[in-house]
RNA sequence: GGCGCUAUCGUCUAGGGGUUAGGACGGAAGAUUCUCAAUCUUCAAACCCGGGUUCGAUUCCCGGUAGCGCUACCA
């Protein structure tokens, strides 16, 4: 059922570039994470590669099914797709045999130290844990008796001291990257559970699905000179990396659905009504520009114009509120691209929103009263209060005193609804007929237009703010509109 | 604490040794209009601080500050 989608643009070349989307299935799919996705799709698609999605599952105690299916529903909402499909928890062996490797070439040692209780670590307020001597410098010897023994170890990687190496890589975002392997720790590659590290599995990966390019999050830039370590040890090349800025709260911190709540998660977005074209534009704007200027783009248009060189260094605040859970931008985009949709498109799209509301609509009406919202609409389910009136039998009650023209009294309103309802009952209910129609009965009673239809209106809306009315009197058709005015003039 | 990264309007960003520092969202005002929306016009709004280099720095260099990241047998 995780079927891997066919995905859309440019054919992938057998030489192109071959990216990676890697998520670990602890959570329900982030939207920095479908950030990091959609640029590793346009990158690939851009190129003629080959996008894979790789889950990084190697996290026994973390990693839920439930968290599998959210993030494979998010992707899936998203619409791009992927051209391979693998799990690392499948591919375990191949971990362990570059482990071996690196440590059959003397490149990683044993360490039998108990791991480390969740809570207490912040050991060293001094300073940093780089390595532990005792370990590091252990025999043999005594190393393969412990071993043979069955006492536990974790294996850690022997990063060279008091070398003056410096490990180093160009970052396509961040530019050139360097650092002392002295201040880099001998971090473990395997857990004492023989279970593969993050840092090992991917790299082991990354080499045997011959990645070429490794787009991520800006949080695995130093994690980024272990990498090269592992790489190195294995006699692998390292593939390129690009680092993308975070995306963060508007107070600077990460996103987290502890402190942020839903609007971090992936199917908020698509449960509030945005459209997937929509939110994957808003996303590529934040922390990377085309730099002409162009703001709403289309998928094709995004792939034609992504680049790594258009990528910003820092970091992208994701602009919610606690009233106001979205991003401006990002609903402005909906609502641009909604009204870029055809009135078919979008009408299909609303049809199962109104539905699910508990409304009895057909396909036909819904295309009918679809061109009345369009512009009235944000998100798609803004049809729910925009549009209301045209799915219900009778009208929810409303305050009689909205019916009150401007400059008018409750005289002049019923004055109008009388007229009002002896010309329509037989008028021919369509839109130049109708106007007409009451334009001229504004003359005969001598007011503005203004306030003949604002009555009219209210009575058949229930509200001051509605779409344009003849067009909507057309849409409600006469039966409906008369009695509606009929119960109006019940009212004041 | 150590190491690394970053810094242009409130937010997303363009730009780059000499510019009226551009665009967009949002905000304000106006036009249009049967209300609302859409559309159009206008306005307010920014180069973190301090040193250099230079005839000239927002732009280049250094320092500071602030923010973020890594510093787990998480990813």
């Amino acid at each position: 059922m995780n079927d891997p989608k066919p995905s859309a643009g440019l054919p992938a070349r057998a030489n192109g570039p071959r990216v990676r989307f890697a998520p670990s299935p602890t959570g329900f799919l982030h939207v920095g994470s479908a950030r990091t996705f959609i640029f590793n799709w346009l990158f690939a698609r851009r190129n003629r590669g080959t996008m894979i999605l790789r889950l990084d599952d190697t996290d026994v105690e973390r990693n839920t099914e439930a968290s599998v299916n959210s993030i494979f529903e998010g992707l899936r909402w998203l619409g791009l797709g992927w051209d391979e499909e693998y799990k690392q928890s499948e591919r375990l062996g191949l971990h362990r045999q570059m482990a071996e490797a690196i440590f059959q070439k003397g490149l990683a040692y044993r360490d039998f130290t108990p791991a480390r209780s969740g809570e207490s670590e912040q050991s060293g307020a001094q300073g940093t844990w780089l390595f532990n001597p005792g370990m590091r410098e252990l025999s043999h010897e005594e190393s393969d008796r412990r071993a043979a023994a069955g006492e536990p170890f974790a294996l850690r990687y022997r990063v060279p001291r008091n070398s003056g190496r410096e490990v180093r890589f160009v970052d396509a975002v961040y530019g050139a990257q360097a650092k002392l392997a002295d201040d880099i720790e001998d971090f473990a590659l395997l857990r004492s559970d023989g279970m593969p590290t993050y840092h090992l599995a991917s790299c082991a990966d990354d080499a045997d699905l011959r990645i070429s390019h490794i787009i991520r999050g800006q949080d695995h830039l130093t994690n980024t000179f272990k990498h090269i370590l592992i790489f190195e040890a294995a006699g692998a090349t390292p593939p390129q990396f690009a680092h993308l800025p975070l995306l963060v709260a508007p107070d600077g911190s990460k996103l987290s659905k502890r402190r942020h709540g839903p609007v971090v998660s992936v199917t908020t977005y698509r449960d509030a009504g945005f459209l997937p074209e929509a939110f994957v534009n808003f996303l590529c704007l934040l922390g990377w520009s085309p730099k002409d200027n162009r703001e709403k783009m289309s998928r094709e248009e995004l792939v034609e114009a992504f680049s790594l060189e258009g990528i910003n260094r820092a970091n992208a605040v994701v602009n919610f509120k606690e009233e106001d859970p979205f991003d401006p931008k990002a609903v402005w985009l909906n609502a641009e691209h909604i009204r870029g949709l055809t009135v078919e498109d979008l009408s299909e799209r609303l049809l199962p929103i109104v539905r699910g509301a508990g409304f009895d609509v057909d396909a036909s009406k819904m295309l009918k009263v679809t061109p009345l919202i369009r512009e009235r609409i944000k998100l798609l389910r803004d049809v729910l209060t925009a549009a209301d009136f045209f799915f219900v039998g009778q009208l929810p009650p409303y305050d009689p005193a909205e019916l009150i023209p401007q400059k008018g009294d409750a005289a002049m309103a019923l004055k109008v609804l009388k007229h009002a309802r002896d010309v329509l009952s037989q008028t021919e209910f369509q839109h130049p007929v109708l106007e007409e129609a009451l334009r001229a009965a504004a003359q005969d009673l001598g007011i503005k237009t203004g306030q003949m239809f604002q009555p009219i209106r209210v009575a058949v809306c229930g509200r001051k703010n509605a779409p344009p009315l003849f067009e909507t009197l057309e849409v409600l058709g006469r039966d409906t509109s008369l009695a509606r005015i009929e119960k109006a003039l019940q009212k004041p």
